[in-house]
DNA sequence: ACCTTGCATGTGAGCGCTAACATTCTGTGG
DNA sequence: CCACAGAATGTTAGCGCTCACATGCAAGGT
């Protein structure tokens, strides 16, 4: 930039070293946090450290340490509301922790995807891997892979010891929580219109779903396909609406059920009078659905922090078990008791 | 995990040139596909690196290169629509060029956050840094800081010649579309919910919608302020209702937009026959907001691919000027020719 | 006076890689 | 059969840092 006298290249430690008068092990010291420097020594390194602009190269530092103070995390490339919610958790706990985050996206989880990307992380000196994936495929990818460091899934329940490890809000429980609120409103039948079935959240929440209506002893039926769009709970709202309505629908995404509010607006279908919806994730703006949406909260942040914990005991070599973390039901005008005048 | 002989050490590049009976060197020059390399030599030095299960330990190469094909990128920890969604562009885009990301998150655009993740990505040897943050607090810290690597601004104009670039969507002509589309339909009035006045976007669509407006010989008067949230869109929708409404309404967000629809429904204003609204954003469900969203849609993939180049061309010492992206207008059913009967 | 102890600092080696140069091999033309 | 270009390979020297150890120096016990 300026006239500085020797070719540009970033000042090292020895530069900070000599100009401090001291040796470059000492500008370690200083660095690192050492105890035994004498008060005027790091005062007078912090000063050089000050003066030539100095900063810690930290691929010199990652080489000898072996540590990269580095986690990297492997996501599938969409904006979907859980995994990005996700991502974004993590990288917070992340930072509180010290660390920080790379990121590394797949298109499709199958195997060689995966591995590019935690081959990646490996050539990085990465110190251990979050996969964001509810997804089968991932798990079968992730679990063919041989790290060397540890790998948390994040939605799954299944682990290889010691190896693979898992954090994961509890879906199922969940979903029981919403299917209860509508049960306990009244409702004696219940449709779920469910997830992609290769996703493991989705198959967590049908089966809390199933389950919730068993124990009451409701016949759960067959739940209704869906991927996780507006576009699907829409046509599904109006072939029901066509062929026939149930007095509540459990929807496993909040994109599924504003598709299903969407279709029974259009057709004149009262909402929670004639038919109440629950869906699933609280995205912002489910408070502003027409109605409101009832729907059940996920507490991200927490996941984020408990996938840090889980890593860094596991980094240090210990073992851990996450208790899975508890959804919220969040109540709004969606969901009523069944109207009196059954069909 | 097995009986290997010796200690636990991920194979280096010299264990591979064992093996394979070269030097290390010549290791090196196959992974770096040096031209003289003899195909049969080649085959053999790929053989014991597979053997092995050999990966090029990169904080080694950094160090010597200067360069880790990884570049930053720093965004506010929040999961508002834009950043995150380009976020996830850059992220394809980084990929594509072969380079890999790693994130940090500011919780405050104040210099000081933003020296400390930029200090982060200088002590890791990152080659660019792409900055998601259309708000002035944003762009100024950045300015203040002296990078000795290439920055992206995404969503400013305003650059400084070399060392910070700007990428941005042309938020002012999406706005100018949108109010042109109320025009063409017939409004003569057309307010404008806007987004918080700090962040460059929602004062670029501020400033669209009032030279739209001007250009058409209509006075703009005083937008209505807003935050980016469908709660404040709800809470202005009712008093709107309350006092009196325009033909029109031109919302800086789809989530604003969506709190106006929430409040319109409630208070039996029907959308889009006593009101029409324009969003802006396309985020997902907008297509089922009832009534459908007519909204502006940003190109994020081309966002991400544009911030790429751009850093791409600044890292080999270029000079580039991206053209603004040109956002879309989605016509739906929220927006329509006034009603006959004006108030 | 001596040797211990412990703190403050310096020295040397080496992490795994690439760049530059040195060397050895090949095959051609005189 | 030798000289010589040019391809194929090897050798050496760091990149900037931390680790293990060596050293120097004050304070304290005998």
């Amino acid at each position: 930039m300026s006239s500085e006298g020797s070719i540009s290249r970033p000042p090292a430690m020895s530069d900070v070293a000599v100009l401090a008068g001291v040796s470059h092990q000492t500008v370690s010291r200083v660095l690192n946090d050492h105890p035994s420097v004498r008060p005027e020594t790091r005062r007078r390194v912090i000063e050089a450290i000050e003066v030539l602009g100095y900063r810690r190269n930290s691929a010199a530092r990652t080489l000898v340490t072996r540590r990269s103070e580095t986690i990297g995390v492997v996501t599938a490339g969409s904006a979907l509301f859980g995994p990005t919610s996700t991502l974004i958790a993590i990288e917070e706990a992340a930072r509180d922790s010290g660390l920080f985050v790379s990121v590394a996206t797949v298109r499709r989880w199958d195997a060689c995807e995966v591995r590019t990307a935690l081959d990646h992380f490996m050539t990085q000196g990465i110190d251990g891997v979050v996969v964001i994936a509810p997804q089968d495929d991932a798990l079968d990818a992730v679990k063919a892979y041989d790290a060397r460091i540890p790998v948390v899934m994040v939605g799954s329940h299944d682990v290889l010891p010691g190896r693979v490890h898992a954090v994961a809000v509890d879906q199922y429980a969940g979903a029981r929580t919403a299917v209860r609120h509508l049960l306990d409103l009244g409702h004696t039948e219940v449709a779920h219109l469910a997830g992609p079935q290769d996703w493991i959240d989705a198959r967590e929440r049908r089966r809390g779903w199933a389950d919730e209506l068993g124990s009451a002893g409701i016949e759960a039926g067959v739940p209704i396909d869906g991927d996780w769009s507006a576009e699907r709970g829409y046509r599904v709202g109006l072939e029901l609406a066509a062929v026939g309505l149930p007095s509540a629908v459990f929807a496993a995404n909040d994109q599924l059920a504003l598709g299903l509010l969407h279709a029974f607006a259009e057709c004149g279908v009262r909402v929670p009078d004639r038919v109440s919806v629950v869906g699933f994730d609280d995205v912002d703006g489910a408070a502003h659905f027409f109605p409101p949406l009832t729907t059940v909260r996920q507490d991200f942040a927490t996941l984020g922090r408990r996938c840090l914990a889980v890593l860094r005991t596991a980094i240090a070599d210990g073992t851990v078990v996450a208790d899975p973390i508890i959804p919220r039901l969040v109540i709004r005008a969606s969901s009523s008791a069944p109207s009196r005048s059954a069909p």
